[in-house]
DNA sequence: AGTTCGATCGCCT
DNA sequence: GGCGATCGAACTG
């Protein structure tokens, strides 16, 4: 298993966001498989930290792609990014839940709250807390490490569920999230 | 310098 | 379904 290379990334924002399905993120001894992301965009993208231009917080998302943003929400909990397009448009992936892999006893252990495997990481701070990413893991280049992500060695096929994204109150209506279809680990299931 | 608010989660009803 | 926790960043003046 090798980690994806920079050109993975260094596309718009949306076919990142789908291509990261089924790839695996590596933080030390655990690991998950992705099965649902969001797609936030450079531009006409209200709900995008980069919306207003580059601040101090968000000017990863304006650099080179294949590097994280994680940012700190709601006084608890950290939130994974990684940066697409090329060098200076703005665009990144939210990873929003992963199938745990490796480690889940240690992830267990992180996330004593979690009722079930299904629950280790079905949530975009759920999944940094039990793979045990901080905001000091802001700009690491995810081809680098220490935060991986790479193609697994077999790729099993399957489709993508396409829905608003969550939690947001600015552009809410943007089909922006991205699922692994009927995946149990995904963070809310779709209505019918 | 003060205020507002958020890409969430877990517990309560 | 509702809400409180908890705090950094961005905005206001």
């Amino acid at each position: 298993m090798r980690p994806l290379d920079r050109a993975f990334y260094h596309r718009p924002t949306i076919e990142v966001a789908r291509a990261l399905l089924g790839k695996i993120v590596t933080h030390g001894k655990t690991s998950g498989r992705i099965v649902e992301t969001e797609a936030y965009l450079g531009e006409n993208d209200l709900a995008a930290h980069s919306a207003r231009g580059p601040t101090p917080r968000n000017r990863v998302i304006f650099g080179p792609p294949a590097y994280t943003y994680v940012y700190f929400i709601y006084g608890m909990y950290e939130c994974l990014n990684i940066v697409a397009e090329p060098d200076r448009v703005a665009g990144c992936v939210l990873i929003r839940a992963l199938e745990p892999l490796d480690g889940i006893s240690l992830m267990r252990r992180r996330r004593p709250a979690a009722q079930s495997i299904e629950d280790l990481a079905n949530g975009p701070g759920k999944l940094t807390r039990a793979l045990a990413i901080k905001l000091k893991h802001n700009g690491v280049d995810v081809t680098r490490g220490p935060i991986l992500v790479s193609a697994p060695d077999r790729e099993e096929p399957f489709q993508i569920a396409v829905s608003k994204r969550i939690g947001i109150t600015k552009s809410p209506d943007l089909p922006l999230r991205f699922d692994i279809k009927d995946n149990r680990f995904v963070s809310r299931t779709l209505p019918k």
